[in-house]
DNA sequence: CCGCAACTATACAGATCGGTATAGTGGTAC
DNA sequence: GTACCACTATACCGATCTGTATAGTTGCGG
């Protein structure tokens, strides 16, 4: 019901992405992440880019539309690099550990400074901006597809216990044991970017590890071609 | 070793808070923590404050050590925040839940929009930065906070046991436990601050409920007068 | 060879940035 | 009564901000 149709779709890019143009969406994109959106000025982006700001503004019209182009590339490139690396797992416990392996392997090369959307939501508080949605939207997505391995979970608990109504111990309903997991998700990426502690990732994979495994559920072996739950989570490729 | 005095002694503000510059930077801390902090200018305080900003300068010197001044005033209101909510309840498992009970409390009147020091962290990406030290220094202190209940927790569950080796099960090493205590926490508050779900602050409770009375240890009746164990975190006030 | 797309180069606009300078006012304490 | 403190008022500084204007250059397809 509300899974992969969170919101409302994610519009395409409408500029044509010249030359120019990539280069200044890739020197944004590293600028924006590096040291904030506020703190980095266009000119900054074209002098890096190598691009008069002329190009840039004939390109993408205003510095709101870089932004905007910038979180939604990387929620694109993150949505793909996900998708890849979940559709070789079949269980519903593999592919949520393979959730955290691609956050940790993600972070490792592309966000050592935390989580960019969260970066990006302390700068920009009005909801009504155009990136708002793009941030929310993808944790929105985020949710639904921990949502939707658990449920993969949850039936798998079922089925060796015989039917009981969910809601007992290790994490609950669906939406409950989802939401832990988004919970730590989000916190080890938090801790990463603050430097707090080693690796926070593997030890949100461990914690989510003993949590999907802890009535004894199937760690391998995990029952055919994929149950349809988490079906257009993996595959649903830009939309919300 | 590694508790209470984690790297190094945030010193105390030097400034001469009068009536003015109180004003100032309740002013700033409203619109840093709403609009961000490179979002606004020193205009921009003045005015909202009524005062000049030949006031402002003559206080705080530069923007920056506004910024310092945020920062660890809300770091200090937080821990005393804390402080006052953890000195009545005297087991490790209540403590650590009063934990998330204070933040709860606290999001709700203060921090609608994530934490502020995970926000300020987005904006200064500079670790040489005099505001970086106050943002680390106080989730370090976090950490130390949960890993020392956690120690609480598990030295409960030794004598419940009798006396295993700890690393088991639910959590293992008490670093263990204090560093997913952090990750939902973290989560938490991010969660909250993105709106993705409903009172993301009681989710990571429960969840952490779950985690520290999984195998059944001490949901009442706390063991005496508080452990040593936790004694300078809940008490100490500015250090660290 | 013409037209168009993508670009460079440069200069400028109006606003705002952090920060400083000068001059003056009200209150209070010794 | 004077010296000091906290403050107002205002004007200014150079730099940077987002955004625009004019003019010219390259390369490529029909």
């Amino acid at each position: 019901m509300s899974s992969s149709t969170g919101t409302s779709t994610v519009e395409p890019r409408r500029i044509s992405m010249t030359p120019g143009a990539q280069r200044a969406l890739d020197a944004a994109s590293r600028l924006f992440y590096e040291h904030g959106i506020h703190a980095v000025g266009v000119d900054l982006i074209a002098a890096e880019a190598g691009v008069t700001k002329k190009t840039l503004y004939d390109r993408f019209g205003s510095k709101e539309q870089i932004v905007v182009e910038y979180l939604a590339a990387r929620d694109e490139r993150w949505r793909a690099f996900l998708a890849e690396r979940l559709k070789t797992e079949q269980g519903a416990a593999e592919r949520i550990l393979a959730v955290f392996d691609a956050s940790r392997a993600w972070a490792d090369e592309n966000s050592p400074r935390g989580c960019s959307m969260v970066n990006a939501h302390a700068e920009i508080s009005d909801p009504s901006h155009p990136a708002y949605a793009i941030i929310t939207g993808q944790k929105k997505w985020m949710l639904a597809l921990f949502t939707d391995l658990a449920r993969g979970i949850d039936r798998g608990r079922d089925r060796q216990r015989g039917r009981q109504q969910g809601r007992e111990r290790g994490g609950g309903s669906a939406a409950q044991l989802g939401r832990t997991l988004m919970l730590l998700h989000e916190g080890a990426l938090v801790a990463r970017g603050l430097g707090i502690f080693k690796d926070p990732v593997a030890q949100a994979r461990e914690e989510a590890s003993r949590l999907i495994g802890a009535s004894g559920a199937g760690s391998a072996g995990g029952a055919g071609t994929a149950g349809g739950a988490n079906r257009e989570s993996a595959t649903g490729s830009t939309s919300a």
